[in-house]
DNA sequence: ATAGGCTCTGTTTTT
DNA sequence: CAGAGCCTAT
């Protein structure tokens, strides 16, 4: 049961794992074994300390890293680490929430809003004042803002000013437009993202008791990616640790990419000040890359001016160095990769789950995609569309929502716009006439309600409503069986529906199969809708679909990539405007971020690493474009990277149509 | 007045 | 590929 961890680490990393109690702060380079350290630190206070792991509270940026540490400290330690608690701040924030919502004026049962509500509920307030004009800003812009602000912890009216510099605007409308939002989401009893920071941390700082509780429960916190962290996020870490003190947090400030995002570099760099006694330890051994690659991430990074300099060196031998390719245009690209997947999976060098493309938006993948297909290639896009987030799942889960929370406005009136001659205005004085609640389990009401509805409406629903609340013949209510109100919506209804409404039924019937799978494992319809709404599309991917098909090459954007690793990795579209992001430019002070995510790409490769620069890209009006190189190629030394002529237009596809 | 169908446009990064 | 905006049918 034991475990030699002198053995599995290095002098660096054993100095982390067995650290005293207290704050450590361990800064650890790309590839230099982050995980490893932080899951034998688990291990380490569960096996040589004898602290239980309900005791520890493990932090990270996304479901699956906390998942793939829980599964290696539970082999670790030979034994169940299930008390554990480990997730996003979201979801602890969420969990802590869920008991205490009401000491913060929230019902038990609030609504989690995910971006796609927001942007609803946004727009519907903007609308409500009069506001809708091509001048005001977009529900989109301001959501953005307005969730800046509130990660960050600021003022709103400051954030709104900063944002939009020169730009006149119409500040006193666009706070109106805040003030009544937060108003809405709590008629709502709803929580957008940023509500489940703002308030988690707001519960610790105003309810001493709650704070007292976890601080007594979590005597070991240990925080994943903490470059990432904002302010929110920092100040709930911290009042959790405060009374102990122990706590344990990994990052790199060379990563840090989410400052878009209210990610404050400031966190890391200012931690060895805010715990001055911290124990601060560098992790600088490489184990993932060729020192080929390794020279150009250390040249890249050199351009930023951060404070924790570190080099990342090399364990690995020499071998191939990075290769540098200019080609024509974005089908050139395409072709060129293409044809260089096919020569690493014919000669062996790399298996399809062993390539990675990564580029800095979704959209630069579109022509790749299109030849990967023609090539008959499967890939696996990790893509950018959130699985909860698309129609179909959001319209099935209306049911459950309004289920569980009869105040949830956005949940009633998506509900009543599937139905015939019920659109917007029909489904909002329906609400207005129920008096704004609707309580599922009262039958009184759901009659009224049927009443209410378009004649086109009535039979449909009565219908519907007889057959989703038909006595079952499983054992207690519906309404607290996600799986089972979800299928007998889909039977007396979505099925039909969804076969009228969309192109793709099919396969978005599929979908909502598999989601129905995943709710059965939830006897409980609220934990299931929160658990839905902090689901990633990669944990949903996961999740649903037992993981990403393990023999088909990965398309993914550089933060997607964030924490994983493949043999040979593609960067693709190497030029300025699109890696650097034109906009990103807009402001002097995100180069530098850009720069640290161009370090990212390039550390998640093993042994082969390809950067692409085509010359021209097509444009809107069907012209071309000449394109700069990116600036960050520039600052690579030429003799660190070989450059490859890829032959003329490349090679026609034989199977071409055209 | 409102629903629903049609066309056009324009895309950073995500818990 | 979805969302805004316009048009038409009720």
């Amino acid at each position: 049961m034991s475990c030699d961890f002198a053995q599995h680490l290095n002098e660096a990393q054993l100095r982390a794992v067995t650290a005293p109690d207290g704050a450590v702060l361990v800064i650890a380079a790309a590839g230099t074994g982050k995980t490893r350290t932080l899951t034998h630190r688990v291990a380490w206070l569960a096996l040589e300390r004898g602290v239980e792991p309900r005791r520890m509270l493990l932090l990270t940026f996304t479901n699956r890293a906390a998942r793939e540490m829980l599964e290696r400290a539970m082999q670790l330690i030979g034994q169940d680490v299930g008390g554990l608690w480990g997730g996003t701040f979201h979801h602890a924030a969420n969990r802590m929430l869920r008991r205490h919502a009401t000491l913060l004026g929230y019902g038990a049962d609030y609504s989690i809003l995910d971006e796609d509500d927001s942007t609803r509920l946004l727009k519907a307030c903007i609308n409500e004042l009069g506001l809708r004009d091509k001048k005001f800003p977009k529900a989109e812009v301001l959501g953005s803002v307005f969730s800046l602000a509130a990660n960050r912890g600021a003022d709103v009216a400051e954030t709104v000013a900063d944002r939009f510099g020169a730009h006149p605007v119409d500040l006193t409308a666009i706070l109106k437009v805040h003030t009544l939002y937060e108003q809405r989401k709590r008629a709502l009893n709803a929580m957008d993202f940023d509500d489940l920071l703002v308030n988690g941390l707001k519960l610790l700082q105003e309810h001493e008791s709650v704070a007292a509780r976890y601080q007594e429960r979590m005597q070991h916190v240990l925080v994943d990616e903490y470059q990432d962290t904002n302010k929110l996020q920092n100040d709930f870490v911290d009042l959790l640790a405060s009374g102990h003190g122990n706590l344990l947090a990994v990052g790199d400030d060379f990563q840090s990419i989410y400052s878009w995002r209210g990610a404050e570099v400031q966190n890391i760099l200012s931690f060895e000040r805010r715990h001055p006694e911290a124990q601060v330890i560098k992790l600088e051994d490489n184990y993932r890359s060729t020192p080929g690659i390794l020279d150009v991430a250390n040249r890249v990074i050199a351009g930023n001016p951060e404070q924790y300099q570190k080099v990342l060196r090399a364990t690995r031998p020499a071998e191939v160095k990075p290769v540098y390719v200019k080609l024509v245009d974005g089908g050139h690209q395409a072709r060129y990769i293409v044809g260089k997947v096919q020569q690493l999976l014919d000669s062996g060098a790399a298996q399809p789950s062993e390539i990675v493309v990564l580029y800095r938006s979704h959209y630069h993948s579109m022509e790749l995609q299109l030849e990967l297909t023609r090539a008959r290639l499967d890939y696996y896009l990790m893509s950018g569309v959130r699985f909860f987030e698309q129609a179909h799942i959001k319209d099935v889960c209306s049911l459950p929502r309004l289920a569980v929370n009869p105040a949830d406005s956005l949940a009633f009136m998506r509900l009543m716009e599937m139905l015939p001659k019920v659109g917007p205005k029909k489904a909002q004085a329906l609400w207005r006439d129920l008096g704004q609640h609707v309580n599922l389990r009262d039958a009184a009401k759901r009659a009224q309600l049927t009443k209410l509805l378009p004649k086109d409406a009535q039979p449909l629903w009565a219908e519907v409503d007889a057959k989703i609340f038909a006595p079952g013949e499983g054992e207690g209510d519906v309404l607290d069986r996600p799986a089972e109100l979800i299928f007998r919506l889909v039977e007396a209804f979505y099925r039909d529906y969804a076969e009228e409404t969309f192109e793709n039924a099919e396969q978005r019937l599929e979908d909502v199969e598999e989601l129905m799978t995943f709710a059965a494992k939830y006897d409980d319809t609220a934990a299931f809708l929160s658990e839905m709404a902090l689901l990633t599309n990669l944990d949903a991917e996961q999740n649903l679909h037992a993981g990403p098909p393990a023999q088909t090459i990965r398309l993914s954007t550089v933060h997607q990539a964030k924490g994983l690793e493949w043999k040979a990795v593609f960067v693709l579209w190497m030029v300025d405007g699109m890696f650097p992001a034109a906009r990103s430019l807009e402001e002097a002070a995100n180069e530098a971020e850009e720069r640290r995510l161009f370090y990212v790409a390039v550390t998640r490769a093993k042994d082969y690493l390809w950067l692409c620069q085509p010359r021209m890209r097509k444009t809107r009006e069907g012209g071309v474009m000449l394109c700069p190189p990116s600036r960050f190629l520039a600052e690579i030394d030429p003799g660190l990277l070989q450059e490859e002529k890829a032959g003329g237009m490349g090679a026609v596809p034989r199977w071409s149509r055209w």
